[in-house]
RNA sequence: UGUUGAGUGGUGCAAUGGUGAGCACAUCAGUCUUUGACACUGAUGAUAUUGGUUCGAGUCCAGUCUCAACAACCA
């Protein structure tokens, strides 16, 4: 059974070079740049570019567009391949565009035999002013003339070394005149006596990415190249060089970027936040990197529903951020186990429960799953229940704990406050409470009915945890788009951390492929800091919390 | 004063000339609840604008307005 969901414009393209019998199979590709982390703007593209060869049948390469080596690394190179294989996806072919250096060498200098381009001695600087304006014309080269003699000769001394950086570069002939600034003979070949992180040393010219790119795509046979936005004027000048290189065609589709509120998306910014220590690094789990929100605690299932919904379109977006966490605390919602832990604790005693007393209460794994499983948890005549669980004063349909009111302990007994122990300064140190030993959890027989359930820990029982609780990092909903720097509008509570909280024994164990719910908390993950001496845990993302929403309005 | 692309509830997408412009998130009001969670019910709310074609226009045509991208030896 299908479910009959309207296509996007890339699918309806698609389906349509399918049907026509363009193509009998499609070949996408994901090429990111080896110069940064992965950030939730590409797994967008990925999502898009694997997800498209899925549905229609073909294949995706990953293919790593290397063609700066000034910027580039190794490092980057694998956390890129992991971020991809924790989404989810397979690349049929793992590619390099600096694979293709010789071919794409070789197409530089059949241009030239063409009389399609010519070596330019002129400055970055003077390149810059013959090229006009968006609305002037620009001025052609007084190295434009060359004879393609000259030109073979001084690309091949480019090759061999013969240049300083900077000194010459490989132009397109096309038309300085041009209204796409793109066609006003863009720059094919640069000098950069650079090592590369795969070549080496073996190259000292590098193409240019409108020299790479398309002729990439072109060498892998791909039909769909699809990428943002910013490339539509690149796609003449993509289409002008594989037509006169009369290589196989490639097309280029170009959909908007995906942008997320209250956060950035651009490897620029987010290599400053890591550099200027603004974060921990790359995975700090506040960054929209992939490695971020994967130590966050993110789900790759949460992250692929997430860009489903959002979709793919033309036209300039932000996101809101409320999706992709209702998109998380679905997901999470079904598989992670249930746990409670005190953040903020006040000791409660059970002056009716015998001091010795220790019982072990049944309690729910997680009630969503339908094969459902048990724990248990001790139950004591002193225990701990959060802070703000209790009110000496509680206004109008305040469901928790209050002097002579009653609530249910999860998984326990109902109990009732009866006395409130305050210090010099007036702060309460202890609630003195009754439990109904008739109205324990699953053999209740009080017929008392309350309103709320708190969760709680038994203090002897209790382990020391460390939380780290995260907000946005911005306070703002677009920080790229307000005045100044964008910087200036970090949210400094962005990371609240809680040393010590207290767990019930289970979480001890803590595993880090397990997901965890903290009852009446919010979702957590165990965070790559935990050690033999201390267990960490990350918040993913609060539970909704209506009560708080109420009093806020209040 | 250029070229290209884009304008549908608060947000993101849909409606491919034909019911009352649909879906999700968010918001509001309820129901349920041993998580004020989850689940469930209902509600509010949009075609940038002007004119035209047509029996009929969000969709086609013309104009206007608004926004974005384009002048790196980055990708």
């Amino acid at each position: 059974m299908s479910e009959e969901k309207s296509l996007n414009f890339l699918e309806e393209i698609i389906e349509e070079d399918l049907k026509s019998g363009k193509y009998t199979s499609i070949a996408t590709r994901f090429p990111p740049e080896p110069n940064g982390y992965l950030h939730m703007g590409h797994a967008s593209s990925i999502c898009l570019n694997f997800g498209l060869s899925k549905k229609f049948g073909g294949f995706t390469n990953l293919r790593f567009d290397d063609t700066n080596p000034t910027t580039e690394e190794t490092e980057y190179v694998e956390s890129i391949k992991e971020d991809v294989r924790w989404l989810g996806f397979e690349w049929k072919n793992e590619l390099y565009a600096s694979d293709y250096f010789d071919t794409l060498y070789a197409y530089a200098v059949k241009m030239i035999r063409l009389g399609l381009a010519y070596v330019d001695d002129s400055t970055s600087e003077e390149m810059a002013t013959m090229k006009g304006t968006p609305t002037e014309a620009g001025k052609d080269s007084p190295f434009r003339t060359r004879s393609i003699e000259e030109n073979i000769d001084l690309f091949e001394r480019m090759k061999n070394g013969e240049f300083p950086d900077g000194s010459h570069t490989l132009r397109a002939k096309i038309d300085m005149a041009h209204t796409n600034m793109l066609m006003r003979d863009p720059v094919l070949y640069r000098i950069k006596h650079a090592h590369h992180h795969r070549t080496g040393d073996k190259w000292c010219i590098y193409p240019m990415y409108d020299m790479a790119h398309g002729q990439s795509d072109s060498i892998e046979q791909i039909t769909h190249s699809i990428c943002t936005l910013e490339f539509v004027p690149h796609r003449e000048l993509y289409d002008w060089l594989i037509e006169k290189l009369e290589i196989y065609p490639s097309h280029q589709y170009e959909f908007a970027r995906r942008n997320i509120n209250y956060t950035v998306m651009s490897k620029r910014k987010l290599l400053q936040l890591v550099n200027e220590k603004h974060v921990e690094g790359w995975d700090d789990p506040r960054m929209p990197t992939i490695s971020g929100v994967r130590r966050r605690g993110y789900t790759p299932e949460s992250i692929r529903d997430f860009c489903d919904r959002i979709g793919v379109a033309k036209r300039e977006n932000i996101v809101d951020i409320g999706l992709l966490e209702f998109c998380v605390r679905e997901h999470l919602n079904k598989i992670a186990l249930r746990r409670m832990v005190v953040f903020d604790p006040v000791k409660v005693v059970l002056t009716n429960y015998d001091e010795d007393k220790v019982e072990l209460m049944h309690s729910e794994n997680n009630p969503e799953d339908p094969n459902i499983t048990h724990r248990e948890i001790p139950f004591s005549r002193e225990l701990y229940i959060e802070r703000e669980d209790f009110m000496e004063n509680p206004p109008k349909k305040y469901f928790r704990l209050a002097p002579g009111q009653m609530v249910r302990l999860k998984s326990a007994y109902i109990i009732r406050c009866d006395e409130v122990v305050k210090d010099a300064e007036g702060k309460i140190t202890e609630l003195r409470c009754t439990y109904l030993p008739e109205s324990k959890s699953g053999n209740d027989t009080s017929t008392i009915k309350v309103k709320g359930t708190l969760h709680w820990v038994s203090v002897s029982h209790a382990v020391t945890v460390e939380v780290r609780l995260y907000d946005r990092l911005f306070q703002v909903e677009d920080p790229s788009s307000e005045e100044g720097d964008f910087k200036d509008y970090i949210n400094k509570d962005s990371l609240q951390v809680v040393k010590s909280a207290y767990a019930e024994p289970a979480l001890k164990t803590a595993k880090f492929d397990e997901r965890y719910q903290f009852i009446r908390k919010g979702y957590f993950c165990l965070d790559k800091d935990s050690s033999e001496d201390g267990v960490v845990f990350n918040r993913t993302v609060t539970l909704k919390d209506t009560w708080a929403k109420e009093q806020q309005k209040a």
